[in-house]
DNA sequence: TGCGATTTAATCGTGCACGATATATATGAT
DNA sequence: ATCATATATATCGTGCACGATTAAATCGCA
């Protein structure tokens, strides 16, 4: 009965684990953001909601929410403190009044270029190869992929 | 003026985003485990708590903040909570009052039984061949290392 | 046309996670 | 022995993140 899954020799421990190299990688990841983007009054997750809005404005609550993989109950609280700090104005569609749309102001736009050194810091902290930022990258789609697979089929 | 640690196409969205993909492949993972671990009454922070006991009891805060890379002020809260469902027990150390040692009670060691399912069930969520699970983990470890260097140089 | 089902945001409660700070204990140099 | 320093844990405030629920608008179809 042998488990192609997990290594003969498994030992469950945190430096063993998968799961924990992602939570571990994404704590440190938050250190290398966070002197980066205080500096511009952004959190990371703020600061992915910019990113989106920089490429295409006006999209509502919920496109947001299906593009950075989160909930309204997430994403409401975060958007109504980007708009009070003037960053964004948050509307209802007139066509269909269920949708909020979130746009740019003037000031939020402004922000893209004093935030354009911050994908070059990041990426160079991560101290890779091309190749292997792109091996990592496809990697990491790929087990994304499964893991939503395998959450669907939990769910049934 | 080339760099060498951006694709020269690369385009700012979030699918394009390293950082993106540990983010999000960290809340999909939460997603495999929290169905898995609410049947034992623990969350992903405190199952890690639990697999650091069992194989170690008797550690002080520290010592479980230094394996996990998690600070007091996240520690001392969710022990907290753990020890009020009865899992372990919080005492000084007579040594030296500072520290306070995580000892299991008989409940918490018995659990261990009851998620020696965990990890199989993860492993094969995430759909990996062994050399792949091998190769993630050496990257991440290696990104992860990098991470901490750069944090300590901006630090500086 | 009207009414049940779906979609979209928002709200609430719980639990991480961090930085800054506080407090108590221990250590070390003089 | 004393006092500055370092260490260990705890506390506080802010901001994610999620599940469960609610409420309003829209859609679909009988």
């Amino acid at each position: 009965m042998t488990d192609d899954h997990l290594p003969g020799d498994f030992k469950l421990q945190p430096e063993t684990m998968l799961c924990f190299d992602i939570y571990a990688t994404h704590h440190a990841m938050g250190q290398i953001y966070q002197p980066l983007l205080s500096e511009l009054g952004l959190t990371y997750p703020q600061y992915l909601v910019m990113i989106v809005l920089w490429e295409r404005d006006g999209v509502t609550v919920s496109e947001l929410g299906n593009r950075l993989e989160l909930a309204s109950s997430t994403l409401t609280p975060l958007i109504k403190r980007l708009e009070s700090q003037g960053l964004l104005a948050r509307k209802r569609d007139p066509k269909d009044e269920r949708k909020v749309r979130v746009t740019l102001t003037r000031e939020g736009r402004e922000l893209k270029k004093r935030a354009s050194h911050v994908p070059v810091c990041v990426a160079k902290s991560f101290g890779l190869t091309l190749d292997e930022f792109k091996k990592l990258h496809d990697m990491l789609g790929k087990l994304r992929t499964s893991l939503k697979v395998a959450a669907e089929e939990q769910a049934a």
